[in-house]
DNA sequence: GAAGTTTGCTTGACCAAGCAAGCAGGGGTT
DNA sequence: AACCCCTGCTTGCTTGGTCAAGCAAACTTC
């Protein structure tokens, strides 16, 4: 965890260091514009976004919390509560698991397809706005494996 | 704000929805990684050490309460908070700006400077492995320029 | 130079997220 | 079938953030 072997201490490069020094953009700036973008449009934040989505593509339009939570980078606490939040709002039902008592399925409601339906021109047009329109003309591929590699580190 | 020109709405292709549904990785996963590996290994939260690094490298290791908080992609009041977590901790004071009354410097003591250094190579070693090492062999100047546009567009 | 406005920062109320503890339902072992 | 532990989810508490309102100092306009 806290392994810091001599190859991580060596110092950065002058680009790595300015693409250190530009990363909070992405980390901090991007998805708060992202979801201040679409709490100002649709009155749906990223979190509850992303869950729907998720959700809509699963089979049956359902999802173990414990998936759904990974899926969402959210912890299984967290997934509690934004489900516990779509549901007051009808957008999702919570189902006993059939094959495991203890286990619930989130379920994409006609109302949370609709509103999931109704959003995602919001969510795409933030997308594009606020990040895919600065990677004009890059290695999409490459990017991509780079990024899904990260976080994947034990 | 909410514009949503045409050009916005275009499907992704491809390439583009497989960045985009990687981008949680990002924007979730990577800030509380490289936060848990600071916590666990120096006690000291990545929002924490960001401010001290700014002030470290700032004329005089101070800066306004709003220049501060731009540099540390926080909010004015996030960034009251934390400085006053720093200034609790000895770590920073806060000190009347000469030039404008109503102006507060935050200054990084000796003690946060001396913080500082004992830090950063965890920062160091949690940003190479976290990030950094998943990048290896590309282009790190574009994909800086491109993370400098984010979170710019009004 | 006084009144009204704007600016810089702090404070209060609120909210979403995490962690750790709790609870309820399996599944093995005897 | 009684026990035990393991697993899946929820709950209580804390933390760290935002927004909106407040306060004090500085500008502006007359």
């Amino acid at each position: 965890m806290s392994a810091t072997p001599a190859e991580h201490l060596r110092p950065l490069s002058p680009d790595e260091e300015a693409l250190v020094r530009s990363l909070g953009r992405v980390m901090y700036a991007l998805p708060r514009a992202i979801d201040a973008d679409m709490v100002g449009d649709r009155q749906l934040p990223l979190t509850e976004y992303t869950a729907l989505m998720n959700l809509s593509e699963a089979p049956g339009r359902q999802m173990r919390m414990s998936e759904l939570a990974a899926a969402c980078h959210l912890s299984l606490s967290g997934m509690t509560r934004t489900v516990t939040r779509l549901e007051t709002q009808g957008l999702v039902e919570r189902v006993r698991c059939e094959e495991d008592a203890r286990g619930w399925n989130a379920v994409l409601t006609d109302a949370g397809l609709a509103r999931l339906q109704e959003s995602w021109p919001s969510h795409l047009a933030a997308v594009r706005r606020r990040f895919l329109d600065h990677f004009e003309g890059m290695d999409l591929v490459r990017l991509t494996q780079a990024f899904q590699r990260i976080g994947t580190t034990g």
